[in-house]
DNA sequence: GCTAAATGTTGAT
DNA sequence: TCAACCTTTAGCT
């Protein structure tokens, strides 16, 4: 599930739950045996996200109030849940694992189990800041400066469709944010960063300030506006939720012109060659 | 019940 | 360009 807003998500929930409390960390699977060492017994105080990776922060707890002499020690850990990546909550006592549990977390009332992540590490505060400082502008954060966004696509020759999954440009856009917001705006994927004017570049900028909160709101993308529902009552559960991922062959939602697709960066492109030109 | 594909990134070749 | 990650779901049968 993980593009930007499934992260957010994450960050807030897991937050909420475990927020303040002296962690059980383990790893039954043992591919994070040595860290989940480090860190048992140790207090979790922030879950935060940066684009599509999460951020848990412990410290030992209580250190300070002792006086000085008495390190607080803190750690971080970075957590890339990748394509297959997935957190599971359990009600404690936690079931004995199935598959493949990189990480188990055990809290004061829930347990959370990490499977399949891409990265699961623990990070130096050098490491964060590196990793911070090759993101381009989050969408989902209030410190996002789109100008560093503008800057990189205007002067690119790569296809737009390229520099939207680029990290770099932006941070936690994805394939689907990627496919929609290009509809939305009616912007043809194949066209060069040097191409897009300011005001096609404000119109997917402020459309993902508002997209992608709806996303973490809902728990997942939902881009299709009620009046392009063709009909479908609002009752329905089965609502449509995109307008052109994964909808190669169908007709488009406006214009019925067939949804084409194609491999761009290594992922699969939608897009109406009549809505967007 | 089985298979293929999937919202992603890194590091090796 | 490709393997790794190794879960979940959609779409068949």
């Amino acid at each position: 599930m993980p593009e930007g807003h499934a992260l957010h998500r994450l960050a807030r929930r897991q937050q909420r739950l475990l927020g303040g409390q002296r962690l059980n960390v383990s790893s039954p699977q043992g591919r994070f045996a040595h860290e989940a060492a480090l860190l048992n017994g140790m207090v979790f105080r922030r879950a935060e996200a940066w684009g599509k990776h999460l951020i848990h922060r412990y410290d030992n707890g209580g250190a300070s109030e002792r006086g000085r002499g008495t390190a607080v020690t803190r750690r971080i850990v970075h957590i890339h849940l990748g394509i297959y990546g997935a957190f599971r909550e359990e009600s404690l006592p936690m079931p004995e694992p199935t598959g493949q549990v990189r990480m188990r977390l055990i809290g004061d009332e829930i347990g959370i189990d990490l499977r399949g992540p891409n990265a699961c590490e623990i990070y130096t505060p050098e490491d964060l800041e590196r990793l911070v400082g090759r993101l381009g502008p989050d969408p989902l954060r209030g410190d996002a400066d789109p100008e560093v966004a503008w800057q990189a696509i205007k002067k690119s020759k790569r296809a737009i469709g390229s520099l939207l999954m680029d990290q770099k440009v932006l941070a936690g856009v994805g394939n689907i944010y990627r496919a929609e917001v290009l509809f939305r705006a009616g912007v043809e994927p194949h066209r060069t960063g040097v191409t897009i004017t300011r005001e096609e570049f404000d119109e997917m900028w402020s459309d993902l300030l508002h997209l992608m909160p709806i996303g973490v709101r809902r728990g997942h993308i939902h881009v299709v506006r009620p009046e392009d529902d063709n009909g479908a009552p609002a009752y329905a559960v089965d609502r449509p939720r995109t307008y052109v991922y994964r909808r190669a062959g169908e007709p488009c939602r406006l214009c019925s012109t067939p949804v084409l697709t194609e491999v761009m960066e290594g992922r699969n492109l939608f897009w109406c060659p009549s809505c967007q030109s």
